[in-house]
DNA sequence: TTTAGGG
DNA sequence: CCCTAAA
C-alpha cells in the first residue's frame, strides 16, 4: 500500500507531494499566485505569469542539456499551472488534518512557496521549485542509476533520481543554508539530516529546514516546525497520514508512526530505491495499468473528490501508471488543438489570462485517457497538457489525450477535433512509447492508436508559444469546417466485443453493450452503432474483396467474425442470448469456413 | 439520452 | 467519425 515513492519523485521534479493514504498519488500542477495581505490567495496576474513564464524558460534550457531531454522536459516542464485549492488555508498549521487528501501537500508546498514569495515580494522564482536540480545533477543521477530503459521510462528515471538523492548519503549538507529562496539551488541537501534515527520534535527549524530539503530537494523558508515536521513525514512516507508529531525518522524512513505507508526498506535498500524498483517492474507489465481505461466515467470526477474506497489496486496500479504514463503522456492533438484554439487568440503566444486558463482547466476537466500520476508540469506557456481527474478518488492529472467529450459539443464549446491520420500519423515518432489503451487488450495496433498524440512535438510547439501549427492545421474543424477529429482504429478486441455484445443484446441496444462491454472505453454507443453498421457492411462487401486498400490503419477483421457479424445481422432474432457474455465469441464453424480465404475485411 | 440515419 | 432528427 505505498504507492510513495512516485510521489517523492514527483516532488522533486515537480515538487509536488503528494501523498495519500491510500497511497493514490495526487499530481497537482502548481499555480501562480500571490499571497494578500491577509493571507488568502490570489490567483497571479497575467503580468506575474509572464515573469514567471520567463524564468520557466531559463529553467528549461538548462535542462535541455539532460539526456532524454524530451522527456525529462515532460515532466519538468511544469509550472505555475493551476492549483486551486479552494480551501486551503494559508496557515501551515492548518494542514494537519490527514484526510486532507493529496491536495494537502500540494497545499503545503504552495505555500512553502507562497512563504517564500512573501519574503521575496514579487519574484515567482520559488515556484520553480519544480525545477529543483540542477542540470548536471540530474546527469549524474541519471547516470548513475541504472536504470536500464531510459528512454521509456523517463519517470523511472526520475525516480530513481530521487531516491538517489534520498539515499545519496554522501552529499554532506553544508551550505545548505544559502540555498536561495527559489528554491533552485545549487547546494547539496544535506541528506544526513535524515540518517539514522532522528526525532523530528528534536529537530531546530533549521535542522527541519534541512530535512525537508533532504526531502523535498528544495528549500524551504517555512519556520513554522509543526508544518516541517509534518511535511518530512508525508515527504518520506509518501502519505499525508502522518502525525503532527512524534515521527521518527530512521535512514530516511519514518518510523514510529503509523507509517503503514510506506514500503518496508529491504536490507538496507532505501525505501525509495524499492520503489523505484517497483515501479519499474510496474513499467515492464502494461498489462497491470488497468487504468488507462478511458475514461468517460471519469469525467465527473473533481479535484479534491476522494473516494474512500480504498483498494489495493489503485496503489498498484499508481506505480504501473507512473511508469506508463510518463512515457504516454503526450499532449494530443486535441490538446494541441485546444490550446491552439484559446492561444491563438493570443498571437503573442503567452499565457492566456488566468481567467481564461482558468476556464480552459474546466473544460479539460474530463479526460478520459491516461492518468498520470506525475504532476504536470508546464512549459510557461502551456498548461493545457494535462488535466486533471480523479483516479479512485483521487484527483491527478492526466494527460490530455483523449476526447473530451462525445456527442455533441457544448453550446459554448469547440468541438474537438483531431487531427487527420494521416497527419497525426506523422506525428508519432516513439513507437517505444507505451500506448495505454483502455483495456489491456486493445493494444493491438499501437501505433495506429493514439494517433492523437504527438506528444514530443505538442510540447516542443507548446513550449515555444505553441505556435508551431497552426490551429487552422492542426484541426481544420475548429477553423473552418473541417474533417473528422480523431480517429481511434477499432482494435480487434474491441470488434470481438461489439459483435459479441451485439450477439447478446441484439443489435440496437448500443447503450447496453457499451455499457457492459465498453464502459472503460471512449466508444459511446453511437460509436458502437457506426462500428456495427461498418461491420455489416463489411461483411457484405468485405467477403471476398477488400475495399479500402488505402487505410492503413484499419485492421484487418478475421473472415470468421465477419461471417458471424453476417449471421447476426441477417437474423436478428437469434441474438439475445443473455448469459454467455463470458465467452469470448463463437466462430459458427461452417461461417469460418465459408469466409476463409476470402480475405479479410478491415475496420 | 439514446437510436437511427445521413453525410 | 460527426451531426441531427426523433423518440
Amino acid at each position: 500500500m505505498d504507492v510513495g515513492g512516485s510521489q517523492d519523485t514527483l516532488e522533486k521534479k515537480t515538487d509536488d507531494n503528494d501523498l495519500d493514504k491510500n497511497g493514490s498519488s495526487d499530481p497537482v500542477v502548481y499555480q501562480l499566485v500571490r499571497v494578500e495581505g491577509d493571507g488568502t490567495l490570489v490567483p497571479a496576474t497575467e503580468d506575474e505569469f509572464l515573469q514567471f513564464e520567463h524564468f520557466l524558460h531559463d529553467e528549461r534550457v538548462d535542462l535541455s542539456s539532460i539526456d532524454d531531454v524530451a522527456h525529462v522536459e515532460e515532466y519538468f516542464t511544469n509550472d505555475c499551472t493551476t492549483l486551486k485549492k479552494p480551501d486551503y488555508e494559508e496557515s501551515p498549521s492548518k494542514l494537519d488534518t490527514s484526510d486532507v487528501q493529496a491536495d494537502t501537500l500540494d497545499a503545503g508546498l504552495e505555500e512553502d512557496r507562497l512563504h517564500a514569495l512573501d519574503d521575496s515580494i514579487n519574484l515567482p522564482s520559488n515556484c520553480s521549485a519544480v525545477h529543483d536540480r540542477q542540470p548536471d545533477k540530474l546527469n549524474t543521477e541519471l547516470g548513475g542509476n541504472n536504470i536500464p530503459q531510459q528512454n521509456n521510462a523517463s519517470t523511472e528515471t526520475i525516480k530513481s533520481t530521487v531516491l538517489n538523492d534520498l539515499s545519496a548519503e554522501k552529499e554532506k549538507g553544508d551550505a545548505s543554508t544559502r540555498a536561495s529562496v527559489s528554491g533552485v539551488t545549487s547546494s547539496v541537501p544535506d541528506f544526513s539530516i535524515l540518517r539514522g534515527e532522528v526525532y523530528l520534535d528534536n529537530l531546530t527549524i533549521r535542522e527541519l529546514q534541512e530535512a525537508f530539503r533532504a526531502t523535498f530537494g528544495r528549500q524551504t523558508t517555512v519556520k513554522d516546525k509543526l508544518w516541517l515536521k509534518r511535511q518530512v513525514a508525508m515527504g518520506l512516507t509518501n502519505s499525508c497520514d502522518v502525525p503532527s508529531s512524534g515521527c521518527v525518522v530512521k535512514d530516511y524512513k519514518v518510523i514510529g508512526m503509523g507509517a503503514k505507508q510506506e514500503i518496508p526498506s529491504v536490507k538496507g535498500i532505501p525505501k525509495m530505491e524499492l520503489e523505484a524498483t517497483l515501479v519499474r517492474n510496474q513499467f515492464m507489465n502494461p498489462g497491470s495499468s488497468f487504468f488507462y481505461q478511458g475514461g468517460e466515467q471519469q469525467r465527473s470526477s473533481k479535484r479534491l473528490k476522494r473516494v474512500p474506497t480504498e483498494n489495493d489496486e489503485p496503489q498498484v496500479t499508481m506505480f504501473t501508471e507512473q511508469g506508463t504514463t510518463k512515457r504516454i503522456r503526450k499532449p494530443t492533438k486535441r490538446y494541441i488543438e485546444e490550446l491552439s484554439d484559446i492561444e491563438t487568440h493570443d498571437s503573442t503566444g503567452r499565457l492566456s489570462s488566468p481567467v481564461k486558463r482558468a476556464v480552459h482547466d474546466e473544460v479539460l476537466l474530463r479526460p478520459r485517457a491516461i492518468m498520470i500520476p506525475f504532476r504536470e508540469v508546464d512549459s510557461s506557456s502551456t498548461t493545457y497538457n494535462t488535466r486533471e481527474d480523479t483516479l479512485g478518488g483521487y484527483s491527478v492529472h492526466v494527460p490530455y489525450v483523449s476526447r473530451m467529450r462525445r456527442g455533441r459539443p457544448r453550446s459554448n464549446f469547440v468541438p474537438f477535433l483531431d487531427l487527420e491520420p494521416s497527419v497525426e500519423y506523422t506525428e508519432v515518432h516513439h513507437a517505444d512509447r507505451l500506448n495505454l489503451e483502455k483495456d489491456g487488450e486493445q493494444r493491438n495496433h499501437k501505433n495506429t492508436k493514439w494517433k492523437g498524440e504527438h506528444i514530443e512535438t505538442a510540447d516542443k510547439k507548446e513550449v515555444h508559444g505553441l505556435q508551431g501549427k497552426n490551429l487552422s492545421d492542426i484541426n481544420p474543424q475548429i477553423k473552418h469546417g473541417g474533417k473528422r477529429k480523431h480517429h481511434q482504429a477499432w482494435t480487434l478486441s474491441e470488434v470481438l466485443k461489439l459483435v459479441d455484445g451485439v450477439a447478446r443484446y441484439g443489435a440496437g441496444k448500443w447503450s447496453e453493450i457499451r455499457r457492459v462491454a465498453f464502459s472503460y472505453s471512449y466508444r459511446t454507443s453511437v460509436d458502437l452503432k457506426d462500428k456495427w453498421r461498418n461491420l455489416i457492411r463489411a461483411s457484405r462487401t468485405n467477403d471476398g474483396v477488400c475495399p479500402r486498400k488505402n487505410n492503413p490503419s484499419a485492421i484487418p477483421i478475421p473472415p470468421s467474425i465477419l461471417l458471424r457479424v453476417k449471421e447476426l445481422a441477417e437474423n436478428p432474432e437469434m441474438q439475445p442470448h443473455a448469459g454467455d457474455l463470458t465467452l469470448p465469441i463463437k466462430f459458427s464453424r461452417e461461417s469460418t469456413k465459408v469466409v476463409q480465404g476470402k480475405g479479410s475485411g478491415f475496420l
